[in-house]
DNA sequence: TAGGCCATGTAACCGGTTACATGATTAG
DNA sequence: CTAATCATGTAACCGGTTACATGGCCTA
């Protein structure tokens, strides 16, 4: 997954300025495919334009700067219709946080205890915004069996799961954790690791 | 998360080579951090030996390829040691089986079938592989609540609800694709996105 | 009046990957 | 006899990010 394909989804769905696409994929669903920074969109949005996948349409506005709002073409609908044919690739799933609990052993019960519920902060915020999005679909009755509902739904299934679980196994890894002795955690007594 | 922390990581449970370091961050536990390629792992060992965190020993094997064993130094514990006190980065997920889903719309239901199953299918791929490795730990008398365990039983959890989930809600995705009728791919009703 | 939001854009940089080079041994 | 496994390494490339430049409006 690419920027050029990200946008391409994206402008599939609605109309959007550079600044919008920016928000859309860090914020909403679209946060599930690829993070993506002005520095990447910009140039891809010319490219985009420049093989007429895209079209642009500058709107003047007082107060604010100037925006230009892009449009995908039936050729750019083409072309990501085409990348999905492709069968997906297998996610992608990156976790410090796991680092941190693999080596537990090694840090403090404060440093663990703070990762741990950072973590449950962090999913218990994205797990509101799923449910706030959700309720907004439903009060403008769409579609309930829409595709997109159902990305929500399974991201909040697991989401919740993930958190509930965290609640319940909390101590259990805060309790593997070292005393605040510095001593014992350079040195002798690597753990074992299951591989 | 890069390539020397990883290494810095898995040096701290074990002595490896640089063929081993690749092994273990594509099927371990370690597969949870990083993806890493001969091309990042070589270059990294002999920088991380320049600057004293790692030490090797040649191994010359008859039959086999002379293998360079790496080990971990005291100074090597110190700097993964610190590179664990800040604070760990949130979870970085991609997923393109979700842009998939979320445009199922645009599919054939013989396209999203096989996307879901492909993804059941690695799952299932997962869940044992996690199951296994918890097998020989037991096996071993290895500490049940040692750290490294809990990241496996978590792991274990959220694949297997995961797993369910699909299985339940398969149905409901392929629903929402289109027939295998191209005329309704691109152009008109392109359908709202929850955001 | 400081900081956040709106809004677009570029240049330098970097952390990786891909592809290549090499080659013996063993399992199916 | 083929494919996989073991094993190390380099050079070219690339898909991004970071930091910077610019500037007006609105809110606390």
């Amino acid at each position: 997954m690419n920027v050029k394909t990200l946008i391409l989804a994206i402008l599939n769905f609605q109309e959007a300025t550079g600044y919008e696409i920016k928000k859309l994929s860090t914020e909403g669903v679209y946060s599930y495919f690829v993070e993506i920074s002005y520095g990447s969109i910009y140039p891809t949005l010319s490219k985009l334009e420049a093989d007429d996948l895209v079209t642009v349409r500058a709107e003047v506005q007082d107060g604010k700067p100037d925006r230009k709002v892009y449009a995908i073409t039936d050729a750019g609908r083409i072309e990501f219709a085409a990348s999905l044919a492709t069968p997906p690739a297998l996610d992608k799933f990156k976790s410090e946080f796991l680092l941190v609990a693999l080596t537990a052993e090694l840090g403090t019960k404060a440093s663990i205890t703070k990762a741990i519920d950072d973590r449950i902060a962090d999913l218990e915020t994205k797990r509101s915004m799923i449910e706030e999005t959700l309720n907004n679909v439903i009060e403008n009755k769409a579609d309930e069996d829409c595709a997109s509902n159902w990305v929500c739904k399974y991201g909040l299934a697991i989401k919740k799961f993930d958190l509930k679980y965290l609640k319940e196994h909390r101590e259990s890894l805060i309790a593997s954790a070292g005393e605040s002795n510095q001593s014992e955690k350079t040195s002798e007594n690597p753990k074992k690791v299951p591989v």
